[in-house]
DNA sequence: CCTACAGTCTACAGTAGCTGTAGACGCAAG
DNA sequence: CTTGCGTCTACAGCTACTGTAGACTGTAGG
């Protein structure tokens, strides 16, 4: 008998319990069996399934190209073109990051080297922070990519 | 007089109105003046203040950091070297982001170019994300940056 | 068999950093 | 005077979870 409680499950593939449950209530994983007292059972392909969803989350794919994933996966004579599609797309999402990350790395580093210690009154990072129209969001350096927002 | 609502404090800094208040509403930005008929009025200073805050958001700092550097800002007489503690704590998480999105940028790149197209049942993008044991997240690579979230 | 303790259950609130919505009021131009 | 945008408050929603409360279950030791 291959069953395991949730927190087996937990420890075969790292996703914390509590978020294998909210996967399953948006309806990432589909509802499990349930032991006589109400306890989710889980079996190997449980582990292979959760894996996937770990992996792809990691890679950075959003819920929601994950959703579409997993359907795509569910029918396998289908065209393997949307999947190339949805990974280049997050490929270039993850360039986007890469790109900016850059940017901000450049010029903290600019800002800390600047800074030679002293009193806040004469801070450099301060200052920078502060001289807003000369640096990465200058209203008409038309480089859209950079206004984005980090967190996005 | 240089009193402005805040429609065009929006369109002086790039900070969307809706943002403007809930700055306002979370205390990075102090309660401005009203008019008569209670609409906020802004001056060249808080231009000044937002645009700190806008670039500061811009390079990733999180809110409870500005809130930090704000109330160092006020007492100018302070040792430097907080702000300059902030600054690289930030550029430090830029760069712990910035090894991620490199190695999953290879793996992405990886998956792309192994998948020749053709019918979903071999499509290898969707192998890879199912190979989750030989990949990033390899429970005994002991490389915890690589397991942390894309998205923290 | 009893007790201790870890594991599991549901349901809901909280996190960050906003964005969007509803419905009412303000203000300037035609 | 009306049109239409701007502004107001208050609250819900977003993503992807995490944390909490309070009750129940399962198991190992004594």
């Amino acid at each position: 008998m291959n069953s395991m409680t949730i927190g087996k499950l937990s420890r075969a593939t790292g996703v914390k319990v509590t978020t294998i449950r909210y996967y399953e209530s948006i309806g990432l994983l589909e509802e499990p069996e349930r032991s006589a007292s109400g306890q989710r059972l889980y079996d190997d392909v449980s582990v292979e399934r959760l894996g996937f969803i770990r992996h792809a989350r990691d890679l950075g794919f959003p819920v929601s190209a994950i959703r579409e994933l997993i359907s795509l996966q569910v029918e396998p004579g289908g065209d393997c073109a949307v999947v190339d599609q949805i990974a280049r797309r997050q490929l270039g999402e993850v360039r986007r990051r890469l790109t900016q990350l850059e940017a901000l790395e450049a010029e903290l580093k600019r800002m800390i080297s600047d800074c030679e210690g002293g009193e806040i009154a004469s801070c450099l990072v301060l200052a920078a922070l502060g001289r807003h129209e000369h640096c990465l969001h200058d209203e008409h350096a038309g480089k859209e990519v950079l206004a984005a927002r980090l967190s996005e």
